[in-house]
DNA sequence: CCTCTGCTGAGAGGA
């Protein structure tokens, strides 16, 4: 009966009720619930009239609307309304395409779905928009707009060729409406209903309301207005749509009416709100939360997929369905093969759209499923989203999420389309501390929202520019109209579902026969069924004759390993798998791979799940001039690879849709994130081959999203260092951390190990050999096997320490003399240097409270340069001088891991030093596998007996 | 118990 920490519950405008009790009769529901974290005081509320049919369950949040008379709720025909869940807002036009169906609109929230024939209405609406901000509806300026349109690169390959600029009648209603124009794609979160949307147009309009021929003066309104492009059908979706845009604009404007305009024929039609409408139109978005929250259900312990509303029987409805597809596989992966459907017509449904899988491949993504739903309840509980309205800008301020008070400071810059440059400042009025100390940093994503907490979520962006008295940031919205009004800046992390994730997964499952794209039957069968991935054996039937020269040059500077990944990877028909043991040069050998690929004139698709591995990677590629595009946000690029992004390239000019096709065209590599696979890009362009970094990293279902565009793939990683990030206990140990590249590794045939590595010298590397790789390591040169960090001022700081030890003979420093010297490359201290610069030293520590007391004591500026992280931040790096901290005196997950403490002790290059409690850190198996070892070959020299305090101050 | 990177995104329309 205990609320959960992440729950956030309040009285007020914004009241959040925990319901402690539901007790059900027949007619209505009565709810016991509370707005206290001390579950004191409780109130009721009675539901009925259609409301007792709410699912609302015990330790449900809810939000309620109308009154109480003590501390009785009552909401029934008349008044009152119950929203489940508010903090999940809901968007306008999931809940309007429940009305015919709520399976799709669940479906809708789960998948990105879509159909190809709103493209058309899409550029109409920009064109409409784009001229109704420049107030200018002149044909040549229309045709102006829509030629712009057509060309962004958002519609690419899925232009139909007939498509045009909108005719003549469209702009005469469209005239009409500029003139009354608030706002354009007004963005709105409404916590207090539970909803969320865009609004078309917000119009300011004037009603003149003649009543028995008196005359009236005009009432002035601000409503808003939904265009439509299509149809003019006056349709119940259309009318919903407007009816939930003036409940979650009521705190804006109080509108009780909206606009429902149709270009094709300039026809406007008033939408009036009615108590019963809102109420129906809340109903279902209340059935619809539940749904998506509930995609999981426990039974006995064990978490499986839940049911969802049924499938309707009236096929009429189904036909232009966007979610066929998936409602059918959803309903087979629930299933399995036993289809025991009672009507024929849904039996024949199920039969047409999922006839091709078979039970293996059911039963894979519906483990998947199960997987992400988990993982994505998780991730839910912890979004911090909902503080941005349930918390004042004071409290969050204290956690450091958020910045308030501030106003709007000069003129917003328009960066590019949709990119406005804002900079704010501290309201003057007020004394509060500097901005620099707030927890926002750049490069943060942040949410605007007015400091009163009417105007929640009015652009979002990134920051630029923390200063002590200034912020600046890009906003996906133009602000200046609200100068003068203050505003908050919220951290906006976590957001991000995992419907990549589960888009991904419907792809792999779909048949290829009425698909565009080939590459899902394929990869099922290797991905699922695990079909043993098939070579050739003649490397000149791949070369090209005239590439011959080039690729012999390029392996030249390659060890044997590495040449063996690139034999394979030609020779290979499916796919190839890399394991690159720590500093073996996955890198090099990846950009050599790209090289040799290059020069025999195949496309590759090079990704990785981080934009910092895949510009690693270019950064390499750029000195060997292959030519190369990189997509992605230019605020996620590393600087020296910008000018070879998108939106670079289109700088110099780009107007036509054939120059951005050729742009598109032009190189054979382009390289992207995994999650970078939505771009215009692909849904026209395949790949010979797709190699994708960090795979081990990457979870099954976002690795496979790159591999649909390509004929083969090559997957680099090491299972034996981190696996793919799970915070959802349960969809760890059902195996969502197992990633593509472990699953697919039981092919031994497919893989090449690099384990000549040129990072480690000999004592570090037996380390990582003991522990892992039983002795498979092996050092690169003699040189690497040998070398030792070098201390030009040693003897210096060892003389020191030898007249501080005769001073204060009750500091015994011999160990840390012992410490010092470089022939002793691996040291454990269980519970230091000379002429070292700083960024040759890392410092890491398993735990993040461990690194910010380790930063707090190197604040001097001798050991800026130093840098503290995580052994997860390390992964790929490495440092001349490794401090390894493993300090903690009670047990924790993250040491328990082998494949974590794998990657801590193969940072170092030339000294590891590790300082701990033996006697603690042996309760830990992989741990003491490594004590052991450094027992034997006596690497456990030095006991320190000392308190930090009796530390003398060493020079770095 | 505490490791963290990805992402715009709500809506574009047909019956």
């Amino acid at each position: 009966r205990k609320v959960p920490d992440h729950v956030i519950l309040s009285g007020g405008r914004n009241n959040r009720y925990w319901v402690l009790d539901v007790e059900e009769r027949p007619g209505h529901k009565t709810l016991t619930l509370t707005c206290s974290k001390s579950l004191h005081p409780t109130e009721t509320c009675l539901l009925k009239d259609g409301w007792e049919m709410t699912p609302v369950r015990r330790g449900d949040v809810v939000h309620l609307e109308g009154h109480s008379e003590g501390a009785s709720w009552v909401v029934d025909r008349e008044q009152g309304f119950l929203v489940l869940l508010p903090d999940s807002l809901i968007s306008g036009t999931s809940i309007s395409s429940s009305i015919r169906c709520m399976r799709r609109a669940v479906l809708g929230d789960i998948f990105d779905g879509g159909s190809k024939q709103m493209l058309n209405g899409t550029m109409v609406h920009e064109v409409f928009q784009r001229a109704a901000t420049a107030k200018d509806f002149s044909l040549g300026t229309l045709s102006k707009l829509a030629d712009q349109a057509l060309h962004s690169p958002k519609y690419l390959g899925d232009i139909p060729s007939h498509s045009r600029a909108p005719s003549r009648g469209q702009d005469s209603a469209a005239v009409v409406m500029v003139t009354e124009l608030a706002d354009i794609e007004e963005n709105v979160w409404s916590p207090r209903f539970g909803l969320k949307g865009k609004i078309d147009v917000t119009a300011r309009i004037r009603i003149q309301r003649p009543r028995n021929g008196s005359h009236r003066t005009p009432e002035e309104k601000t409503v808003p207005l939904e265009l439509k492009t299509g149809k003019e059908s006056n349709s119940i979706e259309h009318r919903s749509q407007v009816i939930l845009y003036t409940l979650m604009s009521l705190e804006r404007y109080n509108p009780e009416a909206g606009l429902l305009l149709y270009l094709k024929t300039g026809n406007l039609h008033p939408v009036v709100a009615s108590h019963m409408d809102r109420r129906e139109l809340l109903k279902l978005r209340n059935t619809l939360v539940h749904h998506i929250h509930n995609c999981v259900e426990k039974e006995a312990e064990r978490s499986r997929l839940s049911r969802l509303p049924d499938i309707l029987t009236n096929r009429q409805t189904c036909q232009y369905c966007p979610q066929t597809r998936n409602c059918a596989l959803y309903e087979r992966a629930l299933n399995g093969s036993s289809a025991d459907v009672s009507e024929d017509v849904v039996h024949d449904f199920l039969q047409q759209e999922t006839g091709h899988l078979r039970p293996p491949h059911l039963s894979y993504f519906s483990h998947w499923m199960l997987l992400c739903f988990l993982e994505a309840s998780t991730m839910e509980a912890k979004n911090g989203r909902k503080r941005v309205w349930l918390q004042t800008a004071e409290e969050s301020e204290k956690n450091g999420s958020c910045v308030g008070n501030v106003q709007l400071s000069g003129p917003v810059m328009v960066q590019s389309e949709g990119v406005f440059l804002h900079r704010f400042q501290r309201n003057i009025a007020v004394p509060q501390k500097g901005l620099t100390t707030s927890g926002l940093a750049s490069g943060d994503r942040v949410v605007v929202s007015d400091q009163e907490g009417l105007l929640v979520g009015l652009a979002t962006g990134y920051l630029c520019e923390v200063s002590r008295t200034s912020i600046s940031c890009t906003l996906d919205r133009d602000l200046s109209k609200f100068s003068g009004v203050l505003f908050r800046l919220d951290s906006d992390e976590g957001v991000v579902g995992l419907s990549t994730h589960l888009t991904n997964l419907s792809r792999l499952m779909e048949n290829c026969q009425d698909s565009v794209c080939s590459c899902s039957d394929r990869l099922r069968e290797l991905v699922v069924d695990l079909r043993p991935p098939e070579f050739i054996f003649n490397l000149s039937s791949v070369l090209p004759r005239e590439a011959k020269d080039t690729v012999a040059n390029i392996l030249k500077g390659l060890n044997k390993p590495q040449k063996q990944a690139m034999k394979k990877v030609l020779l290979s028909l499916d796919y190839t798998l890399i394991v690159g043991m720590p500093g073996t040069g996955k890198t090099t050998t990846i950009c050599t791979l790209v090289r040799i690929l290059h020069a025999c004139g195949f496309s590759v698709l090079l990704t990785s799940y981080t934009h910092s591995a895949v510009d690693n990677i270019l950064l390499k590629l750029k000195r060997f001039r292959v030519g190369f595009l990189r997509l992605g946000q230019g605020q996620k690029v590393h600087p020296d690879i910008l000018p070879y992004t998108e939106e670079s390239m289109r700088k110099k000019g780009v107007h036509t849709l054939s120059e951005l096709e050729q742009l598109y065209n032009k190189e054979l590599v382009v390289a992207t994130t995994c999650m970078g696979i939505k771009h215009p890009i692909f849904t026209r362009r395949r790949f010979d081959f797709c190699i994708v970094d960090e795979a081990s990293q990457i979870s099954q279902p976002i690795c496979m999203g790159p591999l649909f565009y390509a004929k083969k793939f090559v997957l680099v990683g090491d299972h034996q260092q981190l696996p793919p990030i799970v915070q959802n206990q349960e969809a760890r140990s059902l195996g969502m951390d197992e990633s593509l590249f472990k699953r697919l590794e039981l092919h031994s045939e497919a893989v090449v190990q690099l384990n000549v590595q040129y990072r480690m010298n000999r004592q570090i590397m037996s380390l990582s050999n003991s522990l892992m790789y039983e002795g498979q390591l092996e050092c690169g040169s003699e040189r690497t096997a040998t070398a030792l960090l070098s201390l030009p001022f040693l003897i210096s700081v060892q003389s020191e320490l030898s007249s501080y030890s005769e001073t204060e003979p009750q500091h015994d420093l011999a160990w840390i003399q012992a410490t010092l010297l470089p022939s002793n490359p691996v040291c454990f201290l269980d519970c230091s240097m000379a002429g070292c610069k700083p960024s040759d030293i890392g410092v890491i520590a398993p735990y993040r409270q461990q690194l910010k007391s380790i930063s707090a004591l190197l604040q001097s500026s001798a050991f800026t340069g130093v840098e503290v992280n995580t052994v997860d931040r390390y992964q790929g790096r490495d440092k001349s001088l490794i401090i390894l901290s493993f300090v903690r005196s009670t047990l924790g997950e993250l040491l328990k891991d082998w494949r974590r403490l794998n990657v801590a002790i193969t940072r170092a290059k030339h000294k590891l030093l590790m300082v701990g409690s033996v006697t603690t850190l042996r309760r830990y198996a992989p741990v003491e596998k490594l004590l052991n070892h450094l027992q034997r070959e006596n690497m456990i020299s030095f006991q320190c007996m000392f308190t930090f305090g009796a530390l003398p101050s060493i020079p770095l």
